[in-house]
DNA sequence: CTGCTAATATTGACGCTGTCAATTTACGCC
DNA sequence: GGCGTAAATTGACAGCGTCAATATTAGCAG
């Protein structure tokens, strides 16, 4: 009975979903370094070396989990966006807080997803995950007519590495702590509104949240 | 003879100097997964505990490292910013331009500067060497009449989470490899330029280059 | 110059890791 | 019912970070 994952029986059943289920409950708990085959298995209750029959290595592992941890963020993203049906500034805002509510929330999580050393190189399952999250971003700022300087690809690497980059910093405590220790949270909202409306030219406004 | 590091005396004279030398080596050769305390020792032609007298556990090795790559890039970051003394949009372009050279030519070290994991929390060193490259940033942007949306200090963290981000993404390959292998290297001018001019409230030029 | 102390390096051990090989168990299909 | 094969087991290996005990030497006090 391969429903039956408690199953004391010699083989486990359903082994490859106990797995990554412990293994995110490791990540959590002690983060990626905190991440072993052998703690794993030890959780699942099967010797060492059963994980081998279902990830032949541990980036394998990593990367499954990777790739699930990438679909848990798309229907994040997704839930976020359907509360705002707005202009375009307000899509960008709403995809931008869902990640930063996602990464704050699982902030152990979201470093895996950018752990290339830790992952498999083009590993399809993870690459179709990821742009499958890359899809809703373009979803945010497409359809209206494009006449800017900027390609809107580029516009939406843009978007994507101002938020990566603002929580990578943010996560780890970098240039933000003493900024953010004081403004608290919605830091990200003055990022987001810097990138929209251009920090080059000139005052485009005259409110000043942060 | 402190001077002699090829010295076969007992003791090596420069151990901690030459043992950072050899760790620098391996992470640009192998990696940041590369770096282990036992395969410098070896390159240092000591004892495998011989490091422990200089470095107390690994993370101690791994931020003296960091904050001698942070002094570099500031040394890069200088040099770039000296053959530029134009507008703001050209000195932030500038900054830019540096910090993406540095980080394509040595990738292993600039992502050992934001694995965290791999670093002491707050070593003090290392804290003040990732300073001094953030007030770079900070001249690079201030002088002027801020009249902007968003604070000073806000359009600095904008900027290097930007130019992290789009890093990070393409030193990993996400995202980037099919864009760049079209357009080539200065994708990352196209990516600062939608900053500069912003990407929420229209049409800000007619010339687009990416 | 002698002797002592503290710094530095060595050796050895421990438990942990990922990975491989050989073996045992049991499910499912003919 | 027997059998092939998938799945799990045990055991081993080298490499890792770290600690403890020991050996060597540099530098300073007298």
């Amino acid at each position: 009975m391969p429903s039956s994952p408690s199953n004391q029986s010699y083989h486990h059943g359903s082994l490859r979903a106990a797995l990554l289920s412990h293994a995110m409950e490791l990540l959590d708990t002690k983060g990626i370094e905190g991440v072993s085959i052998r703690a794993v298995a030890r959780l699942a209750g099967v010797a060492h070396s059963a994980p081998a029959n279902h990830f032949p290595n541990k980036r394998s592992l990593m990367s499954a989990l990777a790739a699930r941890i990438f679909n848990q963020l798309e229907n994040e993203v997704l839930a976020q966006m359907e509360t705002t049906s707005g202009q375009r500034a307000e899509r960008v805002m709403a995809f931008a807080e869902a990640v930063v509510a996602f990464a704050l929330t699982y902030p152990h999580r979201y470093r895996l997803l950018w752990r290339r050393e830790s992952l498999i190189d083009h590993d399809a399952e993870l690459h179709s995950a990821m742009e499958a999250v890359y899809a809703l971003l373009i979803g945010t700022i497409e359809g209206e007519d494009d006449e800017f300087t900027t390609s809107l690809e580029t516009r939406a690497i843009a978007i994507w590495s101002m938020v990566h980059g603002y929580l990578i910093m943010r996560l780890d405590g970098n240039l933000m702590e003493k900024t953010d220790e004081l403004t608290q949270a919605p830091r990200h909202r003055a990022i987001i509104t810097a990138l929209l409306e251009g920090i080059g030219g000139g005052p485009s406004g005259a409110r000043r949240d942060c």
